[in-house]
DNA sequence: TGAAAAATGACTATCGTTTGCATGACTGTA
DNA sequence: TACAGTCATGCAAACGATAGTCATTTTTCA
C-alpha cells in the first residue's frame, strides 16, 4: 500500500485521520434534517425558503464548516466563482498594481482571479476557450495589441469580455481605458505653456492602441499649441527602449527641449539615458513627461511628471461592465474612457500661471 | 425581450447561432464513431487505448476544438488543473516576476495560477479552505509573516503546499527559499574585504523569516570578520521605509559607511535617502547593498549591489515540490535552500583583489 | 493453428451541486 | 367552510466528465 502512492507522498497521505474530507451538502442536509435541495437554496441568493429552515441550515453548515463546492456549482450554473485576467506584460510596474487592484476588488464579490499568461508566442486567443472551460464570470484582456482572431472570439464569448486599458474599433467589445488622447493633449498643451519649443515623442510597441492615441493626442495639441509635431523614436515600453531613444534623440541635428514618453518606465528610461550624456540637466535643458504613474516615478532620484492613470476608477468601471458592481444598471458594450490628470513633479519646470 | 434580459445584456446573448454551446465527449465520440469512454482515455496519460483510437478521437476532438471540461473532471478527480498562489505583497516588484515565472512555468504544464489575495486584515488562513474546494492541485505561499493557524491549516492539507521566500520551524511543510543566511554573511564578507568598518542594517518586517535569516548571517558574518554588530533601523519592506531609514542612520553619532538593506526596494530608498542629505556620495562615503535584485537596481541612476535570488531555480524547486517537474523523484516536506550570488555594481566601491 | 495473455471498448455508478416539477402546508377572502 | 393562490419543500434528473467491471477482440507464442 505505500509504494503506489508514487504522486501523493509530497504532502500528509490521505488515510491520516484528522484529514476531514470535507463536508458536502448531504452531511449538511443531515445535520439538520433538510433535504439537500434545501442546503442549496439556503446558499442561493432570492430563492425560495423559510427563514427558519435556513438558519438551521446556516446553522448546521457552519457547524461543519460547509461550503458549496464551486466545481459542482459551476458545472451546472456555468459560474465558478472566478474571473480571468489575460496579461501579457506583466514586467511593467503599471500591471501588477492593476493585478492587485482587480484582485481586491474582485475578492471583495467573493469572486477569485484566475490569471493567464501566454506562453511564449502562445497565441492569445487559444487562452480563452479554456478560460470559458473553467466557467468564469467575466474575462479581463490587457494586452498591447489584441489580434483580430482574438477580437471575433471576444464577440463570441458566453460571458462578458472587457478590454483594460486598450481600445478597440469593433462596437461589439467593451473597453476600459483612460482618455490616452486627451492625455496626450494634455501633455502637450503643458509643454507649450512651458515655452518648450521643441518636443519628442517616445513612442511604445508599434499597434499598440495606447501610444497610438497618446502620441495623437499629444502631435494635434502641439499643433493646436503652433508647435511643430515631435520628434519621434520608439521605446518599445521598456526602460531600456527608453534609455536607448533619448540616446538617439540626442543625437538629433536639433536636440528636442522636452521628451513625452508614452509611459512611465520608458521616461525613467528617458531619464537615466540624460544623465549618462554629460552636460544636460533635467529640467533646466530638457524636461520629460511620462504616462501611468507608477510608484517609482515619484521616486526622488527621479520625480517624473507624468499623467496619471486613475486605476481604481478604470477598474471600477471594469467590474461595472462584468455586471459585479452593486451600483448601477449594466451597459451595453462600450468604450469607457475615464479621465485622468498630470501630476507636476521635479522632471519638468515650472509654468507661469494663466495671465489672467 | 429587452428588458428581462437584466444580468446578460453586457455581451453577446446566448440565443446568437453561432455561439456554439462548446462541444462534449459525447459530440466527439459521436463524431469519431466510438464510445465516451474511449474518448476520456484518449485524453488520460496513462490510459489502455489503442493509438489508431487515440488519434480518431484526437482528429474529431481538434475539430470540434473540444477540450475536457476541467470543472467536471476536477469535480471527479480533486484535480482541476489550478495552482492556488497566496500572495500578499504584490507592491514589491520582486514579486511580481515571481508570479509572472510561476505562470509561465506552470501554463507548460498545462496548469493554471489562480490567484488569492486576502482582503485587508482577512485572515489568510480562511483562504485555504477556499482554494482546495477549487481543487487546485498545490499551493504556493509567499506571505510575509505566515501565522500559526495557516501553519496547522497547511499541514493537513489535501495537497501539497509550498511556502516561498519563506522559511518556518515545523518540519512538516515545505518551503523554498533563497539561503538567507548564506546570503547575508556573504555581504557582511565582502563589505568587512572592502575595509568598512561600521556597518549598519535595515530590516524588513519585524517577524519576516526573510529579514530574520539574513540580518542574523550579516552579523554572524561581521563577527567573524572582527567587526561590530551592525547599526540597526527598520524599513518595513518599502522604498519609503528605506528611505526614512536612511535618514535615522545618519542621525547616529557615528554614521555608518555602508548600509545593508534586507531587500532591494528599501536599498532604493535608503540611495535616495542619502542622495537628499547634502554631501554623502555613494559609494566614496558609504556603501549600500541590497538583497533580490529586481530590475530597477540594474538602473544607471541606481547602480545597486545586491544578492541575488536566483528566482527561476527557485520556482523549479517548488514545481518539484508539487511533484509537478518531471525531472526528479517526489521529495517529502523539506526546506529547500537555494544558493544566490552577489551582483556587484556602483553602489559599492571595488574590493581589492584576494592577496595570493 | 490454437490457446493463453494482453489489450480494448461499452456500461454504469459517481463526483457535489442546481433546478424543474409535483406535492403539501398556509393564508386570506368570499 | 371551502377555494384559489402563495409559499415552502423534497424528489429526481441533469451538468460533463472519470474509473471500475466485464465481455470481447486482438496479439503473442509454442
Amino acid at each position: 500500500m505505500q509504494n503506489e502512492s508514487k504522486r501523493r507522498s509530497a504532502h500528509k497521505a490521505k488515510d491520516g485521520k484528522a484529514n476531514s474530507p470535507r463536508a458536502t451538502a448531504a452531511d449538511v442536509a443531515r445535520a439538520a434534517g433538510v433535504s439537500i435541495s434545501a442546503v442549496s437554496r439556503a446558499f442561493t441568493p432570492h430563492a425560495s425558503i423559510s427563514k427558519t429552515t435556513k438558519t438551521r441550515v446556516m446553522r448546521a453548515a457552519e457547524s461543519l464548516a460547509y461550503q458549496p463546492n464551486p466545481l459542482a456549482r459551476g458545472l451546472i450554473t456555468r459560474r465558478s466563482g472566478m474571473i480571468a485576467l489575460l496579461m501579457t506584460e506583466v514586467t511593467n510596474p503599471f500591471y501588477p498594481t492593476v493585478l492587485e487592484t482587480f484582485a481586491q476588488a474582485f475578492s471583495k464579490q467573493g469572486k477569485h482571479v484566475m490569471l493567464f499568461t501566454p506562453a511564449q508566442d502562445e497565441p492569445l486567443e487559444a487562452l480563452l476557450p479554456r478560460a470559458f472551460g473553467y466557467g468564469v464570470e467575466g474575462v479581463v484582456i490587457t494586452s498591447a495589441r489584441p489580434t483580430a482572431e482574438m477580437m471575433s472570439a471576444c464577440e463570441t464569448a458566453p460571458v462578458p469580455v472587457v478590454l483594460f486599458n486598450r481600445t478597440v474599433e469593433s462596437s461589439a467589445i467593451s473597453a476600459v481605458c483612460c482618455d490616452n488622447e486627451a492625455g496626450g493633449r494634455t501633455v502637450a498643451r503643458f509643454l507649450a505653456e512651458g515655452g518648450r519649443r521643441r518636443p519628442a515623442f517616445v513612442a511604445g510597441l508599434p499597434g499598440a492602441s495606447t501610444s497610438l492615441y497618446r502620441e495623437r493626442g499629444f502631435t494635434s495639441g502641439l499643433i493646436e499649441a503652433g508647435l511643430p509635431s515631435p520628434l519621434r523614436a520608439e521605446g518599445h515600453f521598456t526602460f531600456d527602449g527608453g534609455l536607448q531613444a533619448a540616446k538617439s534623440l540626442l543625437a538629433c541635428d536639433i536636440r528636442p527641449d522636452s521628451i513625452f514618453a508614452a509611459n512611465d518606465i520608458m521616461a525613467l528610461g528617458v531619464l537615466d539615458g540624460l544623465r549618462r550624456v554629460g552636460g544636460i540637466r533635467v529640467p533646466d535643458d530638457i524636461w520629460v513627461v511620462g504616462f501611468d504613474d507608477i510608484d517609482a516615478s515619484a521616486w526622488p532620484s527621479f520625480g517624473l511628471t507624468t499623467f496619471r492613470q486613475p486605476i481604481n476608477r478604470m477598474v471600477a468601471e471594469t467590474l461595472r461592465i462584468l455586471d459585479l458592481a452593486e451600483t448601477e444598471a449594466p451597459a451595453s458594450p462600450s468604450t469607457v474612457l475615464v479621465p485622468g490628470r498630470l501630476i507636476e513633479r521635479d522632471s519638468t519646470g515650472h509654468v507661469p500661471a494663466a495671465p489672467k
